[in-house]
DNA sequence: CTAAACCCTAGAGAATACTCTAGGGCAAGC
DNA sequence: GCTTGCCCTAGAGTATTCTCTAGGGTTTAG
């Protein structure tokens, strides 16, 4: 059993032009071809397409995701390369998963402020402080003035 | 107290390029000149730097940073869409966090096997897989081999 | 046998976010 | 006054990851 690139691209949900994309680029170098050229997969390749699509969501390049490849590729010799470069890879996730929620506590402090039910007047009381510190800076005030309803 | 772009680089850890590249693309419009041209910095411009980092540490794109500064420029009238615009963000950044919570997991799955201490016989066994897999479907078996040490 | 629906490659184009260069003005210390 | 180190703009160049087009074979249903 095998599966056509159609196929390959319906299951894992990269189109099938970056599938192709993905191959030109070496990350593909286990999927065999029929004698009409087409790519034939199979249920192991969806496997390493699963992995690959596992470190791309996690922010790999493509060229480090290649060096994996061609590491998965050279067999049992290429264990201790694999497991630093997932042992480095896994260290950027957490990173990112740090600096994602970090920033979040800092959007939702904002959020708290717009989503307060006095946050006109705490949001006009920000732009009268920054309005007059250019004042005092004797810098132009770029603020947008609204003309006030009478 | 105002900063030149120089010391504003140091403090937010943009680089001077990425500050008027920013600039350029209308993300500092409330950044006043001094008679020669210069940049000048307040506090309060330095605020909203750090607001306009965590947007784009969280992935959001410059076009839509610029909507958002946009909205500040505007004044209070804008609360509902900064708003809006923050809580969407906000789904998104939950959204990012569990595709990388997720895919860490299978990472960590993986670092399992490589960190076995029978991790050569786990991946040896793989291959085989895959290169029966190969055969069965009458393909070209894609895997390195390596000429057995004697 | 033919049309429709696939498959292929090579290479151009696009989107995003910088990064740098060229050319020139300004400011502070000696 | 001159050098050094900043500052400016405009625009070119780079890196990355797709995305699409052109041109051409293959497969399948009727």
């Amino acid at each position: 059993m095998t599966y056509t690139i159609k196929e390959v691209s319906e299951k894992v949900g990269l189109s099938i032009y970056t599938l192709r994309y993905y191959d030109k680029e070496g990350l593909l170098p286990f999927v065999a071809r029929n004698e009409a050229g087409y790519r034939e997969f199979t249920d192991g390749d969806l496997n390493i397409i699963h992995t690959i699509c596992c470190l791309k969501n996690t922010g790999m390049k493509i060229s480090k995701i290649r060096q994996y490849i061609g590491d998965v590729m050279a067999g049992p010799d290429s264990i201790e390369d694999r497991q630093q470069l997932l042992h480095d890879h896994r260290e950027k996730i957490l990173e990112q998963q740090r600096i994602l929620s970090e920033n979040l506590k800092e959007i939702d402090y904002k959020l708290d402020i717009y989503d307060a039910p006095n946050a006109g007047d705490i949001i006009s009381r920000e732009l009268q402080f920054a309005e007059a510190e250019k004042r005092a800076n004797a810098l132009v005030d770029p603020y947008i003035k609204t003309l006030p309803g009478r």
